[in-house]
DNA sequence: AAGACGTACAACCATACAGTTGTAGATTAT
DNA sequence: ATAATCTACAACTGTATGGTTGTACGTCTT
């Protein structure tokens, strides 16, 4: 979970993640967006797929990245814990706690 | 959004929010809670209070933080765009692109 | 008044991060 | 075969981060 936020807690990131859930780029094509080298972007990317957001397939000689809308649940899922936990709807707090270590 | 990203991307901090946002704990009381020092946790919660995911009010001596639900609120939202995105029921991309800027 | 408690903040350290440039390996095009 | 394209990765720089200890100050308690 801390690789999830992390990764989503850059704009360029969060930009590439919700461009890829709608199609796949290769990774130069993201490039052409930014106004950053080819290998910054590249090591967004990364981190991007250490965080499970993304994930690469290969088609000839460029990497297709697409979006993986489940990691993105997940991530939902424990806000909607700690939204749950504010209303007061939850009494055994532990449970929750006991999540958010993922 | 980055910086409420960025703040929720740590265990001992997503524990923080989740326990202010139950209750009000003083900042010694939290720090009582975690295997580090007090000063260590007085910057995990000065990391909350910048992304605005908590406010402290004071009481006495002592300085109570409690959870702040409407920025847990603005970051699910967020994430729910990018769900949406996926699911493909928005044309409009730019609107999405132009607010998580945000 | 003295001491204990709660907080704030500065200084410091080690590590991680975001960016750069440069080099090298595959793959496609001419 | 050569050249262009796409990717990967290493090395380097500056800055941010997460932790520490130490000092100082306001607020209770006795």
């Amino acid at each position: 979970m801390d690789r999830i936020f992390h990764a989503l807690a850059d704009a360029t990131r969060r930009d590439i993640v919700a461009r890829t859930l709608r199609d796949e780029h290769s990774v130069s094509a993201l490039a052409r967006l930014y106004p950053m080298s080819f290998a910054a972007v590249q090591k967004h990317v990364a981190v991007l797929q250490g965080a499970e957001l993304v994930t690469k397939r290969r088609r000839g000689r460029e990497q297709l990245v697409s979006g993986n809308v489940d990691t993105i649940s997940k991530a939902a899922h424990v806000l909607d814990q700690l939204e749950t936990l504010w209303r007061g709807r939850i009494d055994r707090i532990g449970e929750i706690l006991a999540d958010k270590a993922t």
